[in-house]
DNA sequence: GACACGCATCCGCCTATGCGGATAAACAAT
DNA sequence: ATTGTTTATCCGCATAGGCGGATGCGTGTC
């Protein structure tokens, strides 16, 4: 039972559900996810560790850079739960104002940003 | 968006977990949910209260009884989160032993409860 | 109005977790 | 080893909300 509220707690905040947004095409840096997300690299960071922790992403290292993603475990409810995330996500004005920004971020696309 | 992590913060603790899980079949009476969640009256209140105000349950008086059921508001979100929950919640043991609990009450059933 | 019952809310205590700047850790180039 | 970049974690502060017994509020009967 714990590991199911701890799924639905990783849901309970704006930053989190707005990170899953962003995620949803696919993986992406740290760097682009500041971006996106407006936020400050530090608070970036803490939620994604507890996304982690929670069940919902996977991390993958490539040089200094930080890559995340959907994790591949898959259980029934967060299947299910992932599912609806991925059309109602969507739905979300300050989701969609992150994708904006997301695209708006890659057509400028510092040369210092990860490859 | 607030509205949207208040009804993951909503699911996002056992005690609410488990009480959706027991109107899953229909509304009930606080005096059965208590029973069938073996926990004191303030908890199930103070669990009911923030359920409802998340948006996941209605109340209705029937004299001094208080029944709840799933709330007849209905967005996209809350639909799809149903349906999931429809499903899954019965998955998790706490839910079911509950359910047992309810049964068994029902079947021995105090004269002085309602209905 | 008095009394009884069911249930919402208060209360004191405690834990969990939000925030962002500072710092530590990890990686890479020289 | 030094320097630079990216990112995880710490820190102090603040808010939210868990617990259950006590109390207040609403309903019903006499």
């Amino acid at each position: 039972m714990h590991d199911i509220t701890k799924l639905f707690k990783a849901l309970s905040e704006e930053v989190r559900l707005r990170i899953l947004g962003l995620l949803i095409h696919g993986e992406l840096c740290v760097c682009y996810l500041m971006a996106a997300l407006n936020l400050p690299q530090s608070t970036v960071s803490r939620h994604l560790t507890y996304l982690v922790n929670a069940g919902w992403l996977e991390g993958e290292r490539r040089g200094v850079w930080m890559y995340y993603r959907f994790s591949g475990k898959s259980d029934n409810l967060r299947r299910d739960l992932l599912a609806v995330l991925t059309t109602r996500l969507m739905e979300i004005p300050e989701v969609t104002r992150d994708h904006e920004r997301l695209k708006e971020y890659l057509r400028t696309k510092p040369t210092s940003a990860c490859g």
